[in-house]
RNA sequence: CGGAACGUGGCGCAGUCUGGUAGCGCACUUGACUGGGGGUCAAGGGGUCGGAGGUUCAAAUCCUCUCGUUCCGACCA
């Protein structure tokens, strides 16, 4: 009753099988009702189509269909990692604190790494990535640039405790993450292995049968001078991308370069003339908002600078953008070089400034100040005047305040052009499934990770590394393919290519015929599940849409009256009669036809 | 971490204000009918109301503590 299907990839043959693929042995409990603790749409649908089972905040059991498209993710991930020329391995999930120590990440990781200890009072921690681990392995046993490059990935249970588990398996504590790290004798060598890495995800995702862009990101806490995402376009995702209409470029926001465009000097200064005004004092009671300030001096937002006060690592610091921008505050965090940054309370300003928020401005302001590279080129602005209910204008930067760095600290916007080619932009949001980073020697140097070269001297490796969030790539297809209905599985993710309907399973020809069909399509290497149970028609079509079967072939009136089964796509829902003859040769093939397609 | 809400059979909920020892829908079991988009009828099984303590003749219901879960915030001066 079991059946079998080979991947044939580098010379390794893994062979993946199912137990069981009838529906009415299989554990399979569908639910009509929306679960109430499930928020995002691919939660609720991976909770009703009995796919997941949560056992704790942020902590789900995959049942067999949750894990049947796990394992088809994971099968073209080692395909396409395997063929990039990568090499599985598997890391210990608990690692020990000292090499933690080592690279200093003990320290700045953070509440999210989850430390523990042993019966010896020995501490640990649940590995929430596994640079420490795979960099101890190189330095043990890489010692020659004749072994380099090398690339090692692992399939792995990670967890992160996370702040605020949510929406499923989109961010979980645990999840399953493929992860990969490059060691290479150069930074040169290393960019090479980046790309081929680069290559290899477009292909993954190309084969996922997903809509994705790889956008230019920020390399975050894990460090580096360099990185990319992969993110697949949804409306539910958490990050915002920018994406030229006219060239390649795509990044996400938080890294998204604005460049500054030349504006007539009117439309930034209250004064057509141009001439660089006196700096007066104005009372404005009352007025904290940028567009209730500007519209009670009869001025636009753009002409007002609006001064925010972070706490950057604890210490205040000043920021200013023009009164119409926001802050970015991962460029914000990057410009000042600190692990955190964060918007001070209006009791914390209170503290620091003894003014009420809405009145504190650049000029004579007694903490250190970082500006946006758009202030600079405003001249008559107003800003808050240091003092309760008044505001100043006339405010000239480089006169009237100089701030100690000035940098690209806004967000941007589909009104910015393209940093690149100048081209039109657009914001779209989406999840990012994988990121892949150049680290440099960050951590071959932290944890002495040599190699001799070709004059005997010990050099530092130069790393990256590579992740794919294998659970998070199931819950981001369900977010792009889904109808009310239910899931849509694109056809290489999904858990079972056909479902076959036997739709009266009293009816012994009809019942024949579909398990003749379910016989042939596993004989064919096809995936399939035989929906046996003795339950009435529209439950099995409603089942069948819910878990998102790509194909669905029905045996029942049509078979009795006319001989044909009906052959059903999930997506379009066309529908097309076969004979029996042909049904299963033709479904096959079209199955086929569909995934060389994505490859 | 701050704010809010919720915890009642497997799931979704009512009952809580106005204490009197538990109810509905789905799911499940049995039978009959039915059989192309989650059917109908009948008969059943299953909960002591997150936990602990308290008030009371009496607590799902009131009080205290606690645990858990979910949502919001963690942004615009």
């Amino acid at each position: 009753m079991g059946r079998f299907f080979f991947l044939q990839l580098n010379n390794i043959t893994f062979r993946y099988s199912y137990s069981i693929m009838r529906y009415s042995q299989m554990l399979i409990r569908t639910a009509k009702e929306i679960p109430a603790e499930a928020e995002v749409i691919s939660h609720q649908l991976l909770l009703r189509a009995g796919f997941i089972r949560k056992l704790t905040s942020g902590l789900y059991t995959y049942l067999p269909l949750g894990l049947a498209a796990i394992r088809k993710v994971e099968a073209i991930v080692r395909e396409e990692m395997n063929r990039a020329g990568a090499q599985e391995l598997l890391m210990p999930m608990v690692q020990p604190a000292d090499l933690w120590q080592e690279s200093g990440r003990w320290v700045k990781y953070g509440p999210e790494l989850l430390r523990f200890q042993d019966r010896h009072n020995r501490e640990y921690c649940l590995g929430p990535t596994h640079e420490e681990v795979i960099t101890d392995i190189a330095r043990r046993e890489l010692h020659s640039y004749r072994q380099l490059p090398v690339n090692l990935y692992q399939i792995q249970t990670k967890f992160r405790d996370e702040i605020r588990p949510r929406f499923g398996l989109m961010r979980g504590r645990e999840f399953i993450m493929k992860d990969a790290y490059s060691f290479d004798v150069s930074d040169e060598a290393a960019g090479q292995s980046y790309q081929t890495m680069r290559d290899a995800y477009t292909r993954i995702f190309q084969r996922c049968g997903l809509e994705f862009r790889a956008v230019e990101a920020d390399s975050g806490s894990i460090g580096g001078s360099f990185s990319h995402e992969f993110m697949v376009l949804a409306d539910t995702g958490e990050d915002t991308l920018v994406i030229c209409q006219e060239c390649e470029y795509a990044a996400n926001v938080e890294k998204a370069k604005v460049v500054l465009l030349a504006e007539p000097a009117s439309e930034t200064t209250d004064d057509s003339t141009g001439e660089v005004q006196d700096c007066i004092k104005v009372e404005t009671p009352g007025m904290k908002k940028v567009d209730r300030v500007a519209e009670f001096l009869k001025v636009t937002p753009q002409q007002v600078i609006k001064t925010m006060i972070y706490l950057a690592d604890e210490e205040p610091v000043a920021v200013l953008v023009r009164g119409d921008r926001e802050v970015q505050s991962v460029k914000l965090k990057n410009l000042l070089d600190v692990a955190e940054v964060e918007l001070a309370e209006d009791d914390t300003v209170w503290k620091l400034t003894k003014l009420p928020v809405g009145y504190i401005g650049p000029v004579n302001i007694p903490i250190k100040m970082v500006a946006d590279q758009e202030v600079m080129t405003m001249i008559n602005a107003v800003t808050g005047a240091n003092e309760k209910g008044h505001h100043l204008t006339g405010v000239t930067p480089g006169r009237d305040f100089t701030p100690v760095a000035v940098g690209d600290l806004r967000q941007i916007t589909k009104e910015d052009r393209c940093p690149v080619c100048q081209g039109a932009l657009e914001l779209t949001e989406g999840i990012e499934v994988g990121h892949i980073f150049k680290l440099g020697t960050n951590y071959s140097e932290a944890m002495h990770a040599v190699y001799q070269d070709q004059e005997g001297k010990e050099q530092a490796m130069v790393m990256g590394c590579y992740g794919i969030g294998i659970s998070r790539v199931v819950a981001a297809a369900i977010e792009q393919n889904h109808d009310e209905n239910g899931i849509i599985f694109p056809l290489p993710l999904a858990p079972v290519q056909v479902i076959v309907l036997n739709l009266s399973i009293k009816n012994e020809e009809t019942t024949a015929t579909a398990e003749k069909l379910y016989q042939d399509l596993q004989a064919a290497g096809i995936e399939v599940l035989l929906d046996d149970r003795d339950e009435r028609p529209g439950s099995k079509f409603k089942d069948a849409d819910l878990i998102g079967i790509p194909y669905r072939v029905t045996v029942g009136k049509t078979w009795e009256k006319e001989g044909k089964v009906e052959l059903r796509t999930r997506r379009d829902g066309t529908t097309t009669l076969l004979d029996y003859e042909q049904a299963a040769s033709t479904i096959t093939t079209s199955i086929q036809d569909e995934l060389n397609a994505l490859k």
